[in-house]
DNA sequence: CACTAAAGCGGAGGCGCCTCCGTTTATTTA
DNA sequence: TAAATAAACGGAGGCGCCTCCGCTTTAGTG
């Protein structure tokens, strides 16, 4: 995007194909009649095509030459679209992914800080996933609404993840009792809505570590 | 949409550019400092340009090529971007010009036919209106998302023809006099959210006679 | 009418999308 | 281990997108 003078850069919605089909990424419900598990150099492709996607999208946005992509990622323009039928599939693969790197995050930082550090560090995480979800921004606003489980999965999700961090630091004294997890990310939503200045990423930083101090001030810690 | 075997089918959001600037069809503010009113020849192919496009996507949906049309409309593709220089620009202003269509229909029809008949036959053009509209489905949905004029002016315009015609019908005596204009639009909405099977457009018609059954029971005329 | 600047035209060219199918490889079976 | 088979691979090919710029037409001006 920029280093790309004579790209294609289509400026249109067209989607109309397999958006109903889930990729489910977790998907262990009993039910299912296990479709076999994947062959393991298949499995190796599509992980990879996976990660090289996600830096793309980040460096260069949802308009990432997938063709650069199956070529970064070592295989060819079929695999990719055998994986991923379509451009949407591997978006909301990498934002799942995304999401479910979050919540990893969420666990990890509690058992290996106190709790408001943990909070602290997670909300600059956070931050990062914001940009991410503003790279991809046309294309998910269409995918979110087009696909309703995407929406509130994701959601639900992220926002659990903030209220176990919110209440263990609570419950620890650490930041102040009586603060609920919505506000707080209500008072995040300020980082989404911000303009898309140069300085957005270090504006957010200021305004988490703000956040903080106002739920550290009268903690009983 | 299916007599393209090897078409060029994204299915991709990819909007990032110039939704801002309007194409603003009917821009008459006074502040304008009248841009200089395009060159006959210029105008001529503007018109035949949307004209064929308005035909295209009506038969092909968003996803017709604008290669195709530009040669349908005897021009060259270059021609077709300098006049839209996205396929968003275009679609917006057939879209509005749909909605053009549908309220000097209106008109047209309160003028040349009696009060319940104009609001029948109306609806019935409705039934077009939505069916163009979900033609191009997808891509409305992004621009009425991201373009929230284009929202306010299209919903504002067509409730308001129909508001017209239903009072006129009302105050003529030919329909009942208990119902407001909102509540027959709530009615319309049927049709809009209906499952797309092939015998929506019968469907539709039937609705809207029924609808017409039940707004003429027990009218004073 | 001749001239000229500005406006408009149009298509070649370069790139990305995506399908199709012959080839390669992992896994199963003997 | 070898043969058989299903799964996966990958890239050529065909098509649409969109920019760029030399050529053409229009609308003024003297």
């Amino acid at each position: 995007m920029g280093a790309d003078p004579h790209g294609f850069k289509p400026h249109i919605a067209r989607v109309e194909k397999k958006l109903t089909e889930q990729p489910s990424a977790t998907d262990e419900k009993p039910e299912a009649p296990a479709p076999r598990p994947l062959r393991v150099d298949a499995q190796r492709n599509r992980d990879k095509l996976v990660e090289v996607a996600a830096q793309a999208f980040a460096a260069d946005g949802v308009d990432a030459s997938l063709e650069e992509i199956a070529k970064r990622a070592g295989v060819g323009i079929g695999t990719l679209y055998r994986h991923f039928p379509t451009r949407e599939h591997l978006v909301e693969v990498v934002y799942r992914r995304e999401v479910e790197g979050l919540c990893h995050a969420a666990e990890e930082l509690a058992r290996d800080h106190p709790a408001d550090a943990a909070l602290e560090l997670w909300m600059q995480r956070f931050v990062d996933y914001i940009a991410t979800k503003r790279g991809l921004a046309t294309s998910l606003r269409l995918l979110l609404t087009t696909n309703s489980t995407l929406f509130s999965d994701t959601s639900g999700r992220v926002s659990g993840a903030m209220r176990g961090l919110v209440e263990a630091a609570a419950a620890s004294g650490k930041i102040r009792a009586d603060v609920d997890a919505s506000d707080v990310m209500h008072a995040l939503g300020g980082i989404y809505s911000a303009p898309n200045t140069p300085d957005w990423r270090e504006r957010s930083g200021r305004l988490v570590k703000l956040l903080m101090d106002g739920l550290r001030f009268g903690a009983r810690g």
